[in-house]
DNA sequence: TTCGTAACGGTTGAC
DNA sequence: ATGTCAACCGTTACG
């Protein structure tokens, strides 16, 4: 369950334990940054903890990307996409091929040694998850080994922000009816571009100092900022400028795919 | 005083 | 359907 509240750090600024601070929040980390503010004056200001703020700038400056790593998951050991590539052609010439005959093709093939074998469930759930109906497929194609960085721009209902680029953030992957809303912040232009003040927000620092909505020209991140180099067409994505570091700062468009 | 970072308790999600 | 576990989170405290 997610908390309805986070917690308050030393500064006075609300935090959810194990999650990722809003994208509106790291964003505006960033913009401060560029305006010439001091790490340490933005941690004050913003009421995030400067271990925060150092290590979002850092990252960005590494990366690019505001955006938090993806968080979860595991890397596929034995599953890799040329694995999933092989046992995808055994089963579009043979499909009635078993999920064993798969297993000791990649073995005889020289696809897998012993050590990388998938399962035969492992098998099972390729072709259940990522196969499945062959006329279909393609849809995962080139990826990378932990997938694309999702961007868990996700939760974020219990921070509600009011500011332009809440688009990039203010999306939550299940709604509180349990409505998994699909990429809705890829689209997020189609909100209204200011709610009023929300209530909600359980930020009170934030919301309350009067730089907190970065309201018209002053959130405009000075010249053609790898933020937002046009301030034109779809807000959101605009703030991750992709290159790609180590980290691989993954394109929120790109990265929703589904 | 500022800033980088390890330790910590936490969540997430592919397997 | 459920559990595991390695990825990431932000805060705190130390240097």
């Amino acid at each position: 369950m997610e908390p309805a509240f986070g917690e308050v750090n030393q500064l006075g600024g609300v935090f959810v334990n194990g999650r990722p601070l809003p994208n509106a929040i790291r964003l505006r980390i960033v913009e401060l940054a560029q305006l010439g503010i001091r790490p340490c004056d933005i941690s004050r200001q913003l009421r995030v903890s400067h271990g925060c703020v150092s290590k979002i700038l850092a990252r960005y400056n590494e990366t690019g990307s505001i955006l938090p790593g993806a968080i979860g998951g595991s890397k596929p050991r034995v599953t890799t996409p040329t694995v999933v590539k092989h046992i995808r052609t055994y089963k579009q010439r043979d499909p009635g091929i078993f999920a064993w005959e798969i297993r000791d093709r990649l073995l005889a093939d020289g696809v897998c040694d012993k050590f990388n074998l998938p399962s035969v469930s492992s098998i099972s759930r390729i072709l259940r998850n990522k196969i499945g109906n062959l006329s279909q497929q393609g849809q995962y194609e080139k990826q990378t080994p932990h997938g694309p960085p999702q961007p868990s721009l996700p939760y974020n209902h219990i921070y509600s922000y009011p500011t332009p680029i809440s688009a990039a953030g203010a999306k939550s992957n299940k709604t509180p009816n349990g409505l998994p809303t699909v990429n809705s912040y890829v689209t997020a232009p189609s909100i209204p571009p200011y709610h009023p003040p929300t209530p909600v927000s359980p930020y009170m620092g934030y919301s309350a100092t009067t730089s907190a909505y970065v309201t018209g020209p002053t959130w405009q991140p000075a010249s053609g900022s790898a933020l937002s180099p046009h301030s034109c067409d779809i807000a959101a994505p605009l703030a991750f400028k992709g290159m790609a570091g180590p980290r691989q700062a993954i394109h929120p468009v790109s990265a929703s795919v589904l």
